[in-house]
DNA sequence: CTGTTAGCGCCTTCAA
DNA sequence: TTGAAGGCGCTAACAG
């Protein structure tokens, strides 16, 4: 028995299969699209039995070429690190099986070149379709795609100046619904961290209705004054986990508050999972394995440890939005031509010891 | 303005470029394939000009179908939902990068069956080599693959009956790792906690080398006897996750000798980051927050939340893996006839809390 | 019902 | 240095 892994024969072919079954390629193309309606049962037995035989497998590739479809559609994603991506990714992967296309998976890591040179790779093997959820995608990234008519769906954002169809989390009321509940539980001081957001259409969004729900509470005069100030108090802090450093000099804002709030506890609402963790992480790093007891922490998406650690969460309806996206694709790939889409999901709030003590 | 996506223009040919530049199709191929040496400079400027006015980019199905590579890799895992299996997916993204392949990513969502129907497909799409990191592979599943002269590279685990190459933790040496550093810290009863291991070689080879390690320790007498044992006590618990129920009767066992280990605390050795998420998730529910007061948790693989809960961990050298298995996969590609190579990397103590009081 | 004939977009001899 | 011709594996008219 030889410890070398074996070499290929080469693959039997259509013509191949032709000529084993007696007969032209033409009926063999027909048995495999499934125009059985025009094959006596004989021949198609004998062509089952040939394909059988020589185990026989259509190439994908040429039949793409010829009839300009290859059911490869690219799917582009800023970051696998983030759980929210991954639980994305099953919905799409579940939608295409079902639609019966294949997704090209492209993983930026956050660098916004890359991003643009898989847009461009993906075009190149003819993709019939692009799901987008990356950092720098801009109007001018997507030319490359949308500019030769393949059709993009976005994912949790928007792209100002390009005409797509857009799945993703209703941010709005996401982060109506996290304030809500941080005031309806009595905290009155709250911190919203997000990451750098003015090229990010959901994260402007998140931010954005946080200080609404904010000040309308705050405007609200029914709360007695407190601590000198009627109504809530809330803070809008920038973390740019890309830079560590920068990190670090943004957070001691609010370590300062921590501290100044002696016994009454802040609210601290994550804009997303990666942001939550880097939050708890160095919470936890400063006041022990006890830092809640400092801080309530609120976050949007639903990772792993929020469970474990009881942390309240908004959770993203992930794998429905992936599917959904594959869906809009597939019609648009099928050339529906209504006008573009927006299909924003509900977050579901999940109240655990965090927010609740 | 519209707000219809609009539709596409087709896309240039190499015979739109040729006529375009005044040429024929032979010159804008070679130019394409970087034989710069055989054309002219004027015709190349000529070539240039053409293409960037057309904005021509070579169809890669095309050029696949003729010189027989297409340059996409098939990539099979069993579980995105695993940390591990993201990790190591950076590093073949890296690595495809770097050698200018592109990764057909498919994820089998544990399900035996789909991991077939993924191998055939990527087969006839004609990928020239596969990385697989599934479950139920078997020298059977990836003969679609391996018997068409297909390269295939293994992560993490071995088949038998296959030759091929392989790329993953050193088992053995990481088991037994853990399991020293927890008989080290003073733990004389530890439970190891693993997915059902018939069919995957590296759950068994992690299991065997904990058994050996604790047995090598029982062996040495020169511990005092304890609790009218001598020496250290191992248990295997099996934990099927895919079943939540059988989640529930296994672990009852393991309650009760939390239970009845009173005041000393037990160790928990988790096979993998699924397995400890399972378990921290369990004790967490039974004990309170404070459940790492009555057992020590110690896992293979290194979770988000192993820092923020402060559990010690064997970090496996995923990124590795991932490029290791793409540059075998690549060599194989490119004829390389050496015989089969198992790559065993070593995993990194990361001593944490729950282990060092 | 079945086979023949052209290509899909590209690369690769082979001549010029 | 350049181009024409043929073919990769498959499908889609168009005849029989």
């Amino acid at each position: 028995m030889s410890t070398t892994p074996q070499t290929a024969p080469r693959r039997a072919t259509i013509t191949d299969v032709a000529r084993e079954a007696g007969t032209g390629k033409t009926s063999i193309s027909r048995y495999l699209n499934g125009e059985m309606s025009v094959l006596s049962p004989e021949l198609r037995a004998r062509i089952e039995a040939a394909i059988a035989r020589l185990d026989y497998q259509p190439n994908q590739m040429a039949r793409g070429l010829k009839r300009g479809r290859n059911r490869l559609i690219g799917m582009l994603l800023a970051d696998l690190t983030n759980p929210y991506t991954v639980e994305v990714l099953q919905g799409v992967e579940a939608a295409c099986h079902a639609l019966g296309l294949m997704p090209l998976i492209c993983h930026a890591a956050n660098e916004v070149e890359m991003e643009r040179r898989y847009l461009q790779l993906l075009t190149t093997y003819r993709v019939e379709g692009v799901i987008v959820n990356a950092l720098g995608v801009r109007e001018a990234t997507l030319r490359p795609v949308v500019g030769n008519g393949i059709p993009a769906v976005l994912v949790d954002r928007l792209v100002d100046g390009l005409v797509a169809d857009m799945v993703g989390l209703d941010n709005r009321a996401a982060a109506e619904l996290g304030t809500r509940h941080l005031l309806d539980s009595g905290f009155d001081d709250i911190w919203f961290a997000v990451q750098p957001f003015e090229q990010v259409s959901s994260r402007q969004l998140r931010e954005a209705a946080f200080r609404e729900a904010i000040n309308a509470r705050a405007g609200q005069a029914t709360r007695g004054a407190q601590g000198g100030h009627g109504g809530a108090r809330g803070h809008t802090l920038v973390l740019n986990l890309a830079d560590t450093a920068e990190v670090e000099r943004s957070i001691v804002e609010l370590d300062r508050a921590i501290d100044a709030a002696a016994s009454r506890r802040l609210a601290l609402f994550a804009a997303n999972a990666p942001v939550a963790l880097c939050l708890a992480l160095h919470l936890k790093a400063r006041y022990g394995a006890d830092w809640q007891s400092r801080v309530a922490l609120l976050s949007i998406d639903d990772p792993d440890w929020a469970e474990l650690t009881g942390v309240t969460t908004i959770r993203q309806p992930t794998y429905e939005i992936g599917y959904r996206a594959v869906e809009f694709l597939h019609e648009r790939i099928e050339g529906v031509q209504t006008a573009a889409r927006d299909c924003l999901l509900p977050g579901e709030l999940i109240v655990r010891a965090s927010t609740s003590r």
